[in-house]
DNA sequence: CGGCGATAGATGCAAATGCATCTAATTAGG
DNA sequence: CCTAATTAGATGCATTTGCATCTATCGCCG
């Protein structure tokens, strides 16, 4: 016998699904109890962040819907809850007439700062005494990786301009 | 790539983190969508795979809400729907009046088994391809060192403390 | 023993979520 | 052009979730 496989490809691939999902749920645990999000629920948060994030400013409602795990109907209450709350705003996409676009209000900017300075610090309390800086890389690394071959963006010829 | 920026060991832990939760989103994203949980929510087969793991085949209900990201109250109904609908039963504890121990009812563990065969074969078809086994390996190692050294067993008497 | 704080779960209730569906706008195809 | 099929979002409605609170039990200490 020419190999030695103690484990099958398959059961290796769901052991390490396993073990990211356990350590994705114990973090996000500890994270939700701090004092960071007793303003805001982390999935309002998120929406903040990766506003934020976008380069443009501006960001389609259905885009955002990439990076939360919602459903798009519940994306679209939660903006609309956002809103409400003076956090964003919206604008009738100018290239399609069907579609939103969003951005951070002065408020929500600021906001987002305030809770992402404490988050940020919560993260670094948890993840810093856990791994070192080279674990740390390495896992950044190996998630990225299996993100980005995972959707390998739905290669559209306009997404080129999305994000980057 | 030289080492060129000099990274903080806090902005360090936030990407790192950034990276493991997004990649935990998108991959259960796809996992959810598939064909395998048209016949029970995530959560609710979260709860058989936990029950069908342990050894003992009972457990106690505030072990298992250590293992979800759900809300006491809401793991109290989502075992109750269970229960209600034949997958697990329940008993009060032995040894503790206020406790309540659950296990896998023979319809349970059917359904675990049989979801949990779809649920893998779909995991191997979004991690194998993505990494390498040595990656897969090396993945495994870093979030379960990070899990374990978020939750050194919350040790009932220190737990106490530390809220005020 | 008796009281007191802490812990395990359950429950009322308001809010959030998802599914199915609806509307409006874009794109495809004749 | 005009119509069918598709896509972006919004909405009605039933289910699920979380917060606050309640009950019962346990553990501790005098």
């Amino acid at each position: 016998m020419a190999g030695k496989s103690p484990e099958s490809p398959v059961r290796l691939a769901a052991e390490t699904w396993e073990s990211l999902f356990r350590a994705q749920v114990a973090v996000m645990r500890k994270l939700q109890s701090g004092p960071a999000f007793r303003k805001i629920p982390v999935n309002e948060y998120d929406v903040l962040f990766t506003l934020s994030r976008c380069p443009t400013g501006w960001l389609r409602l259905n885009e955002l819907n990439d990076n939360v795990l919602l459903s798009q109907s519940s994306l679209s209450r939660l903006v609309e809850r956002l809103e409400k709350r003076g956090l964003v705003a919206r604008m009738p996409a100018p290239e399609d007439g069907r579609g939103v676009l969003l951005q951070l209000t002065d408020e929500g900017r600021e906001l987002q700062k305030e809770i992402g300075r404490e988050h940020v610090r919560d993260i670094a309390e948890l993840v810093g005494p856990a791994l070192t800086p080279a674990e740390q890389k390495e896992l950044t690394r190996l998630t990225s990786k299996l993100r980005s071959s995972l959707g390998p963006r739905p290669a559209r010829e306009e997404a080129a301009r999305q994000q980057a």
